[in-house]
DNA sequence: CTGCTGCTCGGGCAAATTTCCCAAGCCGAT
DNA sequence: ATCGGCTTGGGAAATTTGCCCGAGCAGCAG
């Protein structure tokens, strides 16, 4: 690798925050072996940035405006197989951990864990191991065991991404454009997400995506 | 009064979860002084039970099924103005406090309070005293000194009750019939609300009432 | 390889709902 | 007495929903 992998691990941090961002850089630059060397606030962003610096590890939330986190995860790694994602993100769900390790990330550490373990994290990371957080673990644990899984896991991944932005308030044009979808599939998946999860009300599917920890409120 | 006010304070219970209602009954006869003398499980059946048993105190929690909580105050004092109601409930919103206040009630006390804090603002509503409980004065101390008020503020009463069952996941016509209104109604009910609270979904709507206590998720 | 299945994406269309404007009764305040 | 605000609903246009459909594409079993 380059002579910055040398003198430690290089990385570039994806979160729609600022402040966030911000913070996380602090925490991980005290390290001493962990550099930011670049920012991205959305995935378009984040593969530009990828290309420019070519980071050891990308640090990101893939719960962010724009694009899916997981198109971004498929995307870095379709051009740059190397590349090592680790998500960081307040999510907590199984399909979803499923769907970014599937996508292609690394690692998968909630933003809830101690600050230790995105360190930890990232390091495993950078050195090709796989990495994830307790709490991710026992979620995928107790997923594993049973099996009467979470009405999520009913839900395609798109279907996922459509029911979080919906459930976060995003109007059905907003959800079409950032997805680059028609308004029509939109309204088809909301239809879809309503008889698979049962709901009968918008109200109903913002309430199950909240107590799905889809959405924070 | 009568003789078991003599020996006493006589309580009608109302609450819509029978369990609820049965474990507040055991607290409350575990004083001593506290006689559980019938229970209601909706406003309709409330006002009937208060005239047979003329109870020292109703306790009664106002997010039933069926007509608003409210109502049901107002219905009791309208005919007995004498009657002291003790609003019991999960809702800590100052509009709710007020709007129960204003209705008839004599105390307010939330259900995250202790038992203990029950049992005193029974004894005080019996005395003919108002009451309530730690969280609501300070509730209603914030909001009395902040000059911009909670967005449900803005809303009457029947908008707060609307928008409180369909948040709560209840459909069009499930509200209207609740509250014996026309789908019309509240179907304008429901265009109003999120006009005055500047939601554009009906998502953000129920993350409105989420985040304001009016709905617990 | 060949089907099969499941996800993604969207068209179509009738039925339902939402949006927005308006009116009337009622009640409290000025 | 009048004004404003709450409550209740009608009406009509615009949108969305509910369901049906087909196509492309991936993965997987036979």
């Amino acid at each position: 690798m380059t002579e910055v992998a040398a003198t430690g691990i290089s990385v570039l941090l994806v979160d729609d925050h600022p402040i966030v961002r911000q913070g996380y850089r602090r925490v991980l630059e005290s390290q001493g072996d962990l550099h930011v060397v670049a920012e991205a606030d959305n995935a378009a962003d984040a593969y530009g940035a990828f290309k420019v610096h070519d980071p050891d590890v990308v640090v990101m939330d893939i719960s962010m405006p724009g694009a899916s986190g997981l198109e971004a995860i498929r995307n870095i790694r379709a051009r740059s197989p190397r590349a090592r994602i680790l998500v960081f993100t307040m999510h907590n769900e199984a399909v979803l951990v499923k769907a970014a390790f599937s996508a292609g990330a690394s690692g998968f550490v909630t933003k809830s864990s101690e600050p230790s373990a995105v360190v930890t994290a990232i390091r495993s990371v950078a050195r090709g191991e796989r990495a994830m957080s307790d709490d991710i673990a026992h979620v995928l644990a107790e997923d594993s065991l049973s099996p009467t899984g979470s009405v999520l896991d009913q839900l395609g991944e798109r279907e996922i991404e459509i029911l979080r932005q919906f459930a976060g308030g995003a109007t059905t044009e907003q959800i079409a454009s950032h997805l680059n979808l028609s308004v029509k599939t939109v309204q088809n998946y909301h239809y879809l997400i309503k008889t698979k999860t049962g709901a009968r009300t918008d109200a109903q599917l913002v309430r199950l995506a909240a107590t799905c920890g889809l959405t924070k409120i």
